[in-house]
DNA sequence: CGACCTATTGAATTCGTTCAATGATAGTGG
DNA sequence: CCACTATCATTGAACGAATTCAATAGGTCG
C-alpha cells in the first residue's frame, strides 16, 4: 500500500509486495530535517508519501537558492544519479514521511519489471519538466500565477485538492525559489486578492479564479505550453 | 561507431554494434532546421552526434522563451517521456548532424543490457542537473560566467575543447536564456574583456582566465556546487 | 558596393529591490 | 490566561540594476 503511493506504476498486485519487501522502507522527517546535504554520496531515492521538501543550495556569498519544492507522489535525489553525489541540501518543510529507495535495489528490480523500468523513466522525464517550469524571462506576476497554478496541478496529481492550498513553505522561500524578494510575493499575492483572483491567509490560498490566474501565468505553465 | 557518440555507455563491442543495428539512425539537420515542435507526439530520442541546439518555446504574447542548449553528447526530449508529447520546440542551431533513437526500441534493449539501462536514468539525470544550472537568483554578470564555463563543461564532457568556445547560437538566444536583454550580454562581455577574463569576438570566445570567470560564476555553476 | 542583419554602445525609464517601519501570529513561561 | 518575545508577513518610500529606446558600428551576402 506505501509502495503504491511511492512508485504509483501499473504493477500487479504480487509486483507490488515484492516492490514493497525488497525496496522500500519508510522515514519519518519532521519540520527542518534534512535527507541530504550537498555532497553526500548517493545511494538512494527517496519517494514523497506525505509532506514537503525544498532543495537549496548556499553560495559563497551564504545566499540561499531553493532549486525546487517537492510534493507527495514525486521523487527526491533525481539529479544526483549523474553525478553519484547531491548536489543540494534536501530539508522537509513540514512533518513529512518518504519511501527510501535504494537506487541498486529498484534497478535490479526494474530488470524483472519491465513496468517499473519505464516507469522510473516517466518520474525522470517528469523532474525536467517540473524543473523547467520556472524557467523562462517572465514578470513577477506571471511567475507567481504560474507556481500557484504550478503547485495547484502537482497537488492534485496526487490526489490533493486543487483549489485549496496549504502552502508548506515560507514566502521567503517561495520568494527565493521565484527569483525575487519577500516583500513582492507579498505585494503580488495582494494584487491578486485585490483583482479576486484569489484569496490569500499567510500559508492558506483559495484560488477564486482558476481560469484567470491561468491566464496570468499564460503558457508559462507547462500544463498548458 | 556512430552508437559510441550517441549512448557512451559502457557497452561491449557486440552490444555496442546491436544497439548500432537496432535503434541508430543518423539524421543530418541544416541551420533552422526543427527535430520537432511543441505539441508533437513523442516517439523517439535523439542523441547529438555534431553541432547543437536550442529548445525553445514561444507565449500568447509571442515573446521567445529559450529553455535550453544542447551539445554533442546530450540527449534531446527527456522531458516529453513524461507527457509522451514534446512541450517545446527544438530547433538545429548550426548544420548538425544526431542519432534518431526510437523509444520503444531502446527500452526493450535495455532489458537485454543493463548498462544500457543504467546509462538512460544517467542521462536522464544529467539533464535535470543541467536545466538547474540557470535556477537560482543570480546578477547578469554570475548568469554568464556560470553560463560560460557551464557551456565549456558540456563542450569538455565530449572532447571538445575548453578555453576556446564556438558559440553556435546568437545573443539573442543567449540572453533569452539567461533572462537578460542582449544588449545586457553585449555590456556584460564587454566588462569580462576589459578585465581580461575573456576575449569575445562575435561567436568565438576565448576564456583567458578560467579561475577567474569561475570566481565570478560562484557556485552557482553544478560543477562547483 | 550597398542592403540587411547582428552586435555594440549611450541615455532614459522602469520593475523590482532594498531599506525602514508596522502589523500579525505562534510559542513560552510566569 | 495573558504579557512577552521572536519570527514572519505586509506595506510604504527611495533606490538601483537591468531594460527599453535610440543610434551607431561591424559583418555577411547578394
Amino acid at each position: 500500500m506505501l509502495g503504491r503511493r511511492c512508485l504509483p506504476a501499473e504493477l500487479t498486485e504480487n509486483q507490488t509486495l515484492e516492490f514493497e519487501n525488497k525496496v522500500t522502507r519508510s522515514k519519518p522527517l519532521e519540520l527542518g530535517e534534512h535527507l541530504f546535504r550537498t555532497g553526500d554520496a548517493f545511494h538512494s531515492l527517496y519517494a514523497i508519501h506525505s509532506g514537503c521538501f525544498k532543495s537549496y543550495t548556499i553560495d559563497q556569498e551564504g545566499r540561499e537558492h531553493v532549486l525546487n519544492f517537492h510534493f507527495p507522489g514525486e521523487l527526491i535525489g533525481v539529479d544526483a544519479v549523474y553525478q553519484e553525489a547531491h548536489s543540494a541540501n534536501t530539508t522537509a518543510l513540514e512533518n513529512s514521511s518518504v519511501c527510501q529507495l535504494p537506487y541498486q535495489s529498484i534497478m535490479e528490480l526494474s530488470f524483472e519489471m519491465p513496468e517499473l523500468h519505464y516507469q522510473l523513466l516517466r518520474l525522470f522525464s517528469r523532474e525536467v519538466f517540473y524543473v523547467t517550469t520556472i524557467a523562462g524571462d517572465f514578470s513577477a506576476e506571471e511567475r507567481m500565477a504560474a507556481f500557484l497554478v504550478m503547485v495547484s496541478g502537482r497537488l492534485r496529481t496526487h490526489g490533493q485538492s486543487a483549489a485549496t492550498l496549504h502552502l508548506a513553505m515560507s514566502r521567503q522561500d517561495i520568494a527565493n525559489y521565484m527569483r525575487m524578494a519577500t516583500e513582492t510575493v507579498s505585494r503580488v499575492l495582494a494584487r491578486f486578492e485585490n483583482n479576486g483572483l484569489l484569496d490569500a491567509d499567510r500559508k492558506n490560498i483559495i484560488i477564486l479564479d482558476t481560469k484567470g490566474l491561468a491566464e496570468v501565468a499564460m503558457c508559462m505553465n507547462p500544463y498548458t505550453r
